[in-house]
DNA sequence: TATACTGTATTAAGTAGCTAATACAGTAAT
DNA sequence: ATTACTGTATTAGCTACTTAATACAGTATA
């Protein structure tokens, strides 16, 4: 498990934790009931202390997509794939959403909205296919 | 000009005037060269400090919505047709973009992308034009 | 110049959120 | 029981942000 820091984006240590485990997990690199890192070894890591990654962890496991066993460890949730699918689409919808009052309230048409988010997806997944472009 | 600002919201104050006047100026319903509320008077309406009304405008003249003239008073920005569309297709955009890196990251197809945000488009075009769902 | 409006720079206080230090609690194996 | 791991509750400090108080500065008009 590979995790980077930006410690100067502004965004919060515990989020880009959450944000990178949860992509991990979605994404299928890390395989159901597997064990993650324990908080003490990610921290040492990162260089953060324990308790920003317990905290990172604690939000994961509301989301669902991990279990914490005190004593024992952090393993990655045993999700059912349309459980999975169902997760990924609500983390999406949540975007679109806020995207969807905006054009609304712009006076955008639905079509040219559509248009520009295709335009968007094509530019961002070609980027990754290509596979580095950070 | 009315605004109304919700004290609980959690969004602060001099978001929540930035916001509804670049609507209302993206709308159409604040005439370009138009004068707007002066400082104090705005302040007094919504109960708040001029300073923080202050901060608003000076936001939005760095958005280039409104034009200040110290002495004289806060006008609604001439826009031609075309920086108008410009404007509004930037804040959009800036939405739009992160919908489609997580759509990307998330392995959501572009087709799926597409039907989400033109479901949740209806669904708020519809509420707004039947005009008080809050 | 006097007045009565405009907007603003500076400063300080309050608040919320993030991170860290410490001490504590659960599990497993010896 | 001891050891060596797990995670965690509490507390406190720090920082960034928001808001406000005050005093100041520009403009128009009489």
């Amino acid at each position: 498990m590979l995790l980077e820091i930006d410690h100067h984006s502004g965004v919060p240590i515990y989020r880009q934790v959450i944000e990178q485990i949860r992509q991990q997990i979605m994404a299928g690199q890390l395989s159901e009931g597997e064990q993650l890192m324990s908080v003490r070894d990610l921290a040492a890591q990162l260089q953060v202390n324990p308790m920003t990654i317990s905290k990172a962890y604690a939000l994961l496991e509301v989301e669902g997509l991990v279990e914490r066993r005190r004593g024992v460890g952090l393993f990655a949730a045993r999700l059912r794939k349309d459980k999975k699918a169902h997760t990924r689409a609500r983390l999406l919808e949540e975007i679109l959403r806020k995207a969807a009052v905006t054009a609304v309230q712009l006076g955008i048409p639905e079509e040219k909205a559509r248009e520009m988010l295709a335009r968007l997806y094509r530019k961002y997944d070609s980027k990754t296919r290509s596979h580095s472009n950070e």
